[in-house]
DNA sequence: ATGGAGTGTCAACAGGCGTTGGCATACGGT
DNA sequence: ACCGTATGCCAACGCCTGTTGACACTCCAT
């Protein structure tokens, strides 16, 4: 230990970072179990053991790589009546050029870990910015719940399952279809 | 090979069944890799080189393991305004006493061979259930696509990610909220 | 220049995995 | 009663895994 507070640069800095870009990699590609910290360390073209050094173990490798802020837009400044077009919209941005939530779908399948950290991205990111624009606000978990489903199906069945229409649908296309979903789970009731 | 044609009951039967039952759990609960053929033969309290012989290789029992007929309902026969009732109702009450779907989801996440089968169950399935009720046969597959994407990510919040609101929602509230989706899916537009 | 921390490589470990072949036992048609 | 076959168990194989410890080299403050 050198230097504490400040905090500067080290040289191995730029390992760590490799590290974890090709653990985001193989952990979106494989899952958690078929992603060895071999494969991972010979992408990274470092020693599996740097990983050991760095991140502790493949559980401390995999919650370092999960770090995930679902960056959701401020809702409340949006016309109410477009909040699912928003919100579907910047889903959709975001999984296009972000593999990390396919990662964690992948492995929190079968990674309990993985799946009490996406339960955690639920409440404290989804749930908690659907609060803000629902009617009741003890109603809000239950339709944070409901657009999670949806969601999350469209990124399983884009991003994971592959199926064929789903993944052929352009960006926009899927918008339009999935938004008033998220607009009714949002604001309407079940009825209509 | 003692009969060929009549195929009696064999006295291996049972042992076969008893691999097939515990190894359906075994890849529900842990998903394909982590259900290891020495645990499910231990489930099934023989030994694991039963499963070799019975089954040829891991991924011989897995298929067998995860065929699955969605037994979907003859959805022409219902009144078309109802369709979208109809099949969440039907998806969820099935779901929710076999699961073999959620072994499937499990597993399908990172085994290439699972997620070819969920798409084979999609096309030959709910695809071609879909385009008996649709009101343009072109577009059955895009709106098959959708209601896969629902119905399936409400699969995977509620028995896999055990998202805590998804899970207490009882089927009926499940229903009342998402069988206007996947109503608008098969039959309406994007617009309404 | 020199010592110590930072960085990286190498080889090995203990354990679990899918899979295999050999050997014992139980069955059922003759 | 017999014998081929079906059924089951056991021990072992080769491989891959996460993880560890010892050993080199590089850098920088002194």
């Amino acid at each position: 230990m050198t230097d504490a507070a400040p905090s500067r640069t080290r040289r191995s800095d730029a390992t760590r970072a490799a590290i974890l870009r090709a653990a985001r990699e193989r952990f979106a590609a494989d899952g958690y179990d078929r992603a060895t910290i071999r494969a991972i360390a010979a992408d990274a073209r470092i020693d599996p053991s740097m990983v050991m050094r760095y991140y502790g173990s493949k559980e401390g490798l995999f919650a370092a790589a999960a770090e995930f802020d679902l960056r959701l837009p401020e809702l409340a400044d949006a016309p109410p009546e477009r909040l699912g077009e928003l919100l579907v919209r910047h889903f959709v941005d975001r999984w296009e050029t972000d593999g990390t939530m396919a990662a964690l779908l992948r492995t929190a399948a079968t990674n309990p870990a993985a799946a009490e950290r996406m339960r955690g991205i639920f409440a404290d990111q989804l749930t908690i910015a659907v609060t803000r624009v629902v009617p009741d606000p003890a109603e809000a978990p239950r339709r944070a719940g409901l657009v999670a489903s949806q969601m999350l199906g469209l990124a399983l069945t884009r991003y994971v399952l592959r199926l064929p229409p789903v993944v052929d649908a352009d960006p926009a296309e899927l918008v339009a279809w999935v938004a008033p979903t998220v607009q009714r789970y949002l604001r309407g009731t079940p009825d209509a």
